[in-house]
DNA sequence: AACTTGATCAACCGATGGGTTGATTACTCA
DNA sequence: TGAGTAATCAACCCATCGGTTGATCAAGTT
């Protein structure tokens, strides 16, 4: 089980993936930790902007951060991307469930009226 | 596979998933389909801002609307909510990957060092 | 000690987002 | 036709966001 995700986590995850250079960041970090400076050099803004994006990543508990010296090296964090789809998931679920109900009624009402 | 989902799309799902209020009209649409009026009747805020929202989560292609009269019934998009699940089980899929690899790594090394 | 490097802080700017009120469209019904 | 109702449009307000530049902090390097 998660951790127990409050609505307010679950508005900075999403607003958190919203934006597309925080997905390159996020894809980019599912293969490796990396650093500030390695993480910014592909994208055409300054290292600062990726810095604050990683700090809503951080935020949003969507990766952690460690230390190595004067490097502060990020790390995915995959628990918090399952917990987004948890959400997801449920509704997903509970709206199945209702088609599948409304399908069975229009069996029951075509076997009435032939 | 899945329809075919641009980053303007994933941008536009992730940013409609991050309001709160927005959340509780999927949830409430998982449940049946609803106008506005019976969507906007259980917030505190009016019809309009409400039915901009349902504008938001409209061009997220999350939803869509019919037309009844002069009723424009909202319907939950399941597969939609799939398509956004996609993105996020890929990373994790792709992160899982390297940390069994990073395990097998670490197994070698106490191996040749013990 | 002086210098370089990784990263953040601070202040600012333009754009966007969520909300409001007031007017307007479009359908229903008497 | 005219009144009532579902929903949207339009204009505006204020807060937040993504980005910049310039200064600052902290850890290595020589």
């Amino acid at each position: 089980m998660v951790p127990k995700w409050t609505d307010e986590q679950l508005n900075a995850a999403f607003a958190a993936l919203a934006d597309p250079v925080r997905r390159a960041l996020i894809a980019r970090l599912s293969r490796s930790p990396a650093t500030v400076n390695e993480l910014a050099e592909p994208f055409p803004i300054t290292k600062q902007a990726v810095s604050k994006h990683l700090q809503v990543l951080e935020q949003a508990r969507l990766i952690t951060r460690t230390r190595d010296g004067q490097r502060r090296p990020c790390h995915l964090d995959p628990a918090a991307l399952e917990a987004v789809t948890g959400w997801i998931d449920r509704q997903r679920l509970v709206a199945e469930q209702q088609f599948r109900r409304l399908d069975t009624v229009l069996e029951n009402l075509k076997e009435k009226e032939p």
